[in-house]
DNA sequence: TTTCAACACGAAAACGTTGTAGTAGTAGTA
DNA sequence: TACTACTACTACAACGTTTTCGTGTTGAAA
C-alpha cells in the first residue's frame, strides 16, 4: 500500500534538504523562485497533502472541536451540528462528532480517546445517565487538563465552564400560557423524572404557568415518564382517563405519542384537545396534524457554543476563567395541534 | 493552562530516563519491580494517558475510523453508525463521524480532514450532490492513497471498493407484490430522480413486480420528485387527481407526506389506499397511522461495514483488492397503513 | 584474575512537521 | 585585500511516543 508523500521523499527527489521543501511550499522569500516553483509543482502533481497528525503534534493543537452528543436521533442535535460547524468552518476549524447514545460509559471512553490529543476542545450535551449518575469526574478531568469545554441543552450546573442553554422554564411556560390563551381548562404535562434537566425545568414552567394564571396544581395532570423505551404504552395508560382539553409534552416523542392515544379514543385534535411539544423537529412537521411546539433555534445554539468555545481557544490570557451562560429565545411554531 | 503529563515530565520528576518510563508503564521485563511499580504510582496518581497523536504519528495508523454520512436526520444512519461502533470497538477501533450534509464540497473537505493521518480507513455514504456530479476525485484519491474505504448504502459503482447495500430492487419489488396480495390495483411510486441510485433501483423493484404480474406500467403513475425541499407540495400535486389504492414510496417522509395529502382528500388509510414506506425508521413508527415499511437493518448494515474495513486493515497482504460487495436482506415491517 | 552472562537502565532514532540558527557563496564597498 | 551584506540554502531541535541497540555494574563460572 502506497504511503502518503511527504516533505522528505519531496526533499529527496528534487535533491534539496527538508527545510527547503518546508518553506518553498509556504511561499518562503528564503527559497529562490526557481527552486519555489520546481517544488511547488512537484508536490502539486503527486498531490502533496501535510500530514495533520505530525502538525498538531508540533503545535500542539489540531483546529479541531470534538463534539459529543447523546443522541443523534433527534433533529434537534442536527441542526445543532450544523450551527457548531458553520461557526467552526468560519474560523478555520473542524468538527468531529461522538455519539454517548446517552451511555455514561461511552461518554468518558469518547472523551478520552477526544482528550488524548485529537482535539482542542469540547462541546457536548451530557447523556441522560451521566446526569442520573452525576459523575462527572470525566468532565473536571477535561476541565482540569486546561481543556476548554462548552455544555448545551443537557449542562450540569455543578460544573464551571461556558454553557448554552435555553431557557427551559419561560419555554414551557409560554407553551402553557397559549394553551391557557386557547381557552384550555384542564391542561396535562408529559415530562420526564426529575434527573432529567430540562425535563424538570420544563415542568416547573407548567407549574408556573397555571400559578399566575390562577390554575390549581392537580397532581393526576402530570406524568413524569421513567424509561423512554416503554413511554407509548405508559403515556397510553396516563390519558386512558384523563378528562383534558390541553396537552404540553415535554419533547416531540411524547406529544406524538399522545396524539396517538387520543385519536384512538375518539378524540379529534385539536378540536377535542389542544397539544403543544417541544423542540421543533422533523417529527412535529411531519406529523399528522402538523405539531404545535416549542422551537429550540438548535443552529443558533450550536453557532453560540462555538463562538465561546473558540473564544477561549484563542484568548492567550491562561486565566481567562470568567464563564458565561448564554440562554437562546425560544419560539413558539403554530400547527394543526392547536385550535387557533 | 496546565499541560497534560508527559513521559518526560515523569522521567525528570523520578529521575530516570524516558525510555524506562515508557517501559515501565508498559511493564518491560527489562526494568526492575522497584522502578516499575514506582512509576507506575506515579503516573496513577497525576493521571498520565499517552498522547494519541503521538502514538499516531509513531505508529502511522490511529486506530479510528472515519464514517461520513450525509445527513443525521435519518434514523437509518444511526442505527448503523451503532452497528459500526459495536463492532469496532469490539476490535479496538475508534469512531468518528463527518457530516456532509449532502453537500459535495462538504464532503471532500471532511475526507481530506481525516484523510490526513487522523483515520485508518472510511466508511461512507456518499452526498447526493456527489452522486450528482459525478466527481469521484476526493473517493479514488483516497483509494490511492492506499487507505481502505467501505461503501454503504449509497453506494457509487464506478468506484472499486468494499460495499454493504441493501437488494433495493428486491425490497422495492417485495413492498409492491405485498400492495398487489392486499389487491391494490392502481399502484403509484413516490420516488427520486434517477441519478440518486437507490431511487432508480427501487423505481426498478416497483417495475418488475408489476411485470411479473402482467399489470401494465403507467408513467402517470410515477413520480421521480426532484427537489427535496419541496417533495410535499411536489407530491400533493401529483396525487391530486390519481385514483389510486396503492402506493409505495422510496422513503418515509415521501411516505407519511402522502398520507397527509390523502387524508386531506379525505381518504382513508388504509381502508382507501394503502401505503408502503422504505426506511423503517422513527417516522414511520410514530407516524399516524403507523407506516408499513421496508426495513433495512441498518445495525447490521453498519457491523458489516466495520468488519470489512477493519479486515482490511488488518490484513498484511498489500495487495489483497478482491473487494467484496455484501447484500443485506430487507424485511418488510407491516403497520397500519396497509389493510390486513 | 579473567571472561561472560544477566540485569537494569540510558541514548538515540524514527514518525512528519516547522522555525530558528547557522553557513556557504557571491557581490559590493572602502 | 578585507570586510560586510545579502542570497539561498541546510542542520537541528522540538512535539510525545516506542523500540532497538548500546553500556555500565554485578555476580558467577572458568
Amino acid at each position: 500500500m502506497k504511503r502518503k508523500l511527504t516533505l522528505k521523499q519531496i526533499a529527496r527527489e528534487l535533491d534539496v534538504s527538508i527545510s527547503t521543501v518546508s518553506k518553498a511550499l509556504r511561499d518562503s522569500h528564503e527559497i529562490s523562485e526557481d527552486t519555489r516553483q520546481k517544488i511547488k509543482a512537484f508536490a502539486k502533481l503527486y498531490n502533496y497533502k501535510p500530514n495533520n497528525i505530525a502538525l498538531s503534534l508540533k503545535n500542539r493543537k489540531s483546529k479541531t472541536i470534538g463534539v459529543i452528543i447523546p443522541e443523534i436521533v433527534h433533529h434537534f442535535f442536527t441542526t445543532v451540528i450544523s450551527g457548531i460547524e458553520q461557526v467552526a468552518n468560519e474560523q478555520g476549524y473542524h468538527v468531529i462528532i461522538c455519539m454517548s447514545n446517552n451511555s455514561f460509559d461511552k461518554e468518558v471512553i469518547n472523551m478520552e480517546l477526544l482528550a488524548n490529543g485529537s482535539i482542542d476542545g469540547f462541546i457536548i450535551s451530557v447523556a441522560k445517565e451521566t446526569q442520573q449518575k452525576k459523575d462527572y469526574h470525566h468532565l473536571t478531568e477535561v476541565i482540569n487538563q486546561g481543556m476548554p469545554l462548552v455544555m448545551f441543552d443537557r449542562v450540569i450546573e455543578e460544573i464551571n465552564c461556558d454553557k448554552v442553554i435555553i431557557d427551559d422554564v419561560i419555554g414551557a411556560k409560554k407553551a402553557v400560557q397559549r394553551l391557557i390563551d386557547l381557552g384550555c381548562k384542564n391542561i396535562a404535562i408529559i415530562s420526564t423524572v426529575d434527573y432529567i434537566s430540562v425535563g424538570k425545568l420544563r415542568t416547573q414552567g407548567y407549574i408556573q404557568a397555571l400559578n399566575e394564571n390562577n390554575i390549581a396544581i392537580d397532581e393526576n395532570l402530570i406524568l413524569k415518564v421513567e424509561d423512554f423505551e416503554k413511554s407509548e404504552e405508559e403515556i397510553k395508560v396516563f390519558l386512558a382517563d384523563k378528562d383534558i382539553d390541553g396537552l404540553f409534552a415535554v419533547n416531540e416523542h411524547f406529544a406524538i405519542y399522545a396524539i396517538k392515544a387520543f385519536t384512538e379514543r375518539g378524540l379529534k385534535i385539536p378540536e377535542d384537545v389542544s397539544v403543544i411539544g417541544f423542540t421543533n423537529g422533523e417529527l412535529s412537521k411531519l406529523s399528522n396534524p402538523g405539531l404545535t411546539t416549542v422551537s429550540q433555534h438548535g443552529a443558533e445554539m450550536g453557532a453560540q457554543a462555538a463562538s465561546l468555545l473558540i473564544k477561549k481557544l484563542e484568548s492567550t490570557q491562561d486565566h481567562d476563567d470568567a464563564f458565561q451562560t448564554i440562554i437562546i429565545e425560544t419560539g413558539l411554531v403554530e400547527r394543526n395541534s392547536t385550535k387557533c
